[in-house]
DNA sequence: TAATAAATCGTTAACGTTAACGAAAAATTT
DNA sequence: AAATTTTTCGTTAACGTTAACGATTTATTA
């Protein structure tokens, strides 16, 4: 592979200059730089990047450690933050920790070994202690699960906002007695959302009812199965920890002939792509999954460029998208 | 940030010393190794893999080029990619072309600098003068398109059989008058199915209707707006590029109180996540898309490490998941 | 024109690691 | 005990690039 200092040897200059040539230095003639820039072309030059790293003390990349590529939700996140990352000539290390502890923390000691600039990190149930030496290392932008006593920049979704806003949506609509199921109980998320319910059910008067509440591993199984426990129980509408979930709830309501929205309000959360094209296109909340990407991305760049930075939280506000699952 | 050279001094060894210990050379005392090994965990030294990189003339990572990671389908191969490497040691630069042939020529470049020792590459509609410069330099597995003329590997997956299997089984379910929904008219993947169509129905001496073969754009509103235009034509069952596009059928279907499979039959191709779990569970094609990147990931592996090993050419071959949607 | 400033380029050293070679110490054989 | 082999470790150089400094040439000013 034809290198820098072949280049040299053939327009008679030093590695130096041809290296001023390709970094737009200014300490450099424009003939010179075009009769350079013109043989890199021809000879199909192209620098080597680890060694520019070694001696910049900076490679380029950031690493993207994400729970499971395979959900639509990690997979929208990723694309955000490729996506910035494309524009400013960054590259992406993507790390799949399978929502596996283990795993994340092999790839946090791998993407330290390789020295990338900044870490992206949606972690399977952190701990601060897992985190504190990392962050004296490389600058690390936390998504989704905030974690607190970490001086480190979060960037979420409004849980409690979003699940006010469809449980709201579904008071407005009618439906009294409305039923629960939620993830699992150890995800913020979930527990941020039971909340707000708890909350609009206060506010409006209405008694908690304990036993209309479930817990589950939030799988299109466990919608079908406590559909039946929830409509056992006469609920009149369900509100769901994701869209998958509903799935499974309709699936139950189709098998037993109970008609949505008339018989049973139902409720989603995520809007998933499919949720638009079910034969009863599914009320839900979107959140803006690609955006969270691509403020993550921002945020770290602008740490790693400039390393005084106050850390930052932000928390997007999701959006109650209206379909047919919960009357119109 | 540590280096080797403070551990050296702090155990009174040189630094190729240490280089040894890490890299378990039997060169040295196992008393040293382990005082070595043991002030680099105290002091949380990491090696720098830009320096090793340089010296050692290979990076340990490989590329991986998609389309969109935000399709199920790239996703799980993006999966299966990641989680051999994982196995191995490598890493993954995760490069998203976004169907735009520029950012795949500017991706391919971008990986050619990071001196990826090799690269998996899901092309846009693929030439073989894009390909030839860059396989002289680094081994490159082609995923889904197979090029002529370029001496590389290919893993794919079987569309004619696939769409074989797909198509006989409605006409063992009765169905005669088949008509197709299509991707785009430039697809190998979608001419390859619809000459295992036109085969099969020949085969079993059933005329060709051009007027039922339709091209899209492999939409969920394709599939809902040419479903009018085929049941128009009274055709018995409808055969999909994908299981969005047959959403889009279902859709139409349910709109108007058609009946699956009973007033007509619709076979999807993908098996995506939904497929099963949507009121009427859709027959369709799987493909074993984690296994295809299992695959293009140990035959890349597999060249870089001996890189005198014949190129192959593997062809998976895919499931047919009978459903609800063509009859049982 | 002479003096000074600016532009252009080369030389040297450095980034952090490992390979190659050689030297010293330890272990083994005669 | 001497000779030989083996083990263990250090020194030097190298990977491909860029920063710092200095040298030379060119342009500008007095």
């Amino acid at each position: 592979m034809v290198g820098i200092k072949d280049i040299a040897k053939e327009c008679n200059v030093s590695a130096t200059t041809v290296s001023r040539a390709l970094n737009n230095s200014k300490e450099i003639s424009k003939k010179t730089r075009e009769l350079i820039l013109k043989t890199c072309a021809q000879r199909g030059y192209i620098p080597n990047s680890s060694a520019r790293s070694l001696i910049l003390n900076k490679t380029n990349m950031i690493g993207l450690l994400i729970p499971d590529i395979t959900n639509q939700y990690y997979a929208y996140v990723s694309k955000g933050v490729s996506s910035y990352l494309e524009k400013i000539g960054y590259g992406l290390v993507l790390c799949n920790s399978d929502r596996n502890k283990e795993n994340e923390n092999r790839y946090i000691d791998f993407l330290s070994q390789r020295r990338v600039d900044g870490i992206i990190l949606i972690p399977v149930k952190p701990k601060v202690s897992d985190y504190k030496k990392i962050i004296e290392n490389v600058p690390l932008v936390m998504v989704d699960n905030y974690v607190n006593d970490l001086d480190i920049s979060y960037v979420g979704n409004d849980n409690y906002a979003g699940a006010r806003k469809i449980v709201s949506h579904m008071l407005r609509q009618g439906y009294r007695k409305i039923g629960v199921i939620l993830g699992d109980e150890s995800s913020s998320a979930s527990n941020e959302r039971l909340k707000a319910y708890k909350d609009i059910l206060l506010e409006n008067n209405i008694e908690i009812n304990e036993e209309i509440i479930q817990n589950s591993s939030a799988t299109f199984e466990d919608g079908f199965n406590l559909a039946k426990v929830l409509i056992d129980q006469r609920v009149e509408a369900i509100f769901t920890i994701n869209d998958t979930v509903a799935m499974g709830v309709m699936k139950y309501c189709h098998m037993n002939n109970i008609q949505i929205p008339k018989d049973i309000g139902i409720a989603g959360y995520d809007d998933i792509e499919q949720a638009a094209m079910l034969p009863i296109p599914l009320t839900t909340i979107h959140q803006r999954k690609y955006e969270l990407g691509r403020i993550a991305a921002k945020i770290l760049i602008d740490e790693i460029k400039d390393n005084k930075s106050a850390k930052q939280k932000i928390i997007l506000q999701p959006e109650l998208i209206i379909r047919k699952s919960c009357n119109e």
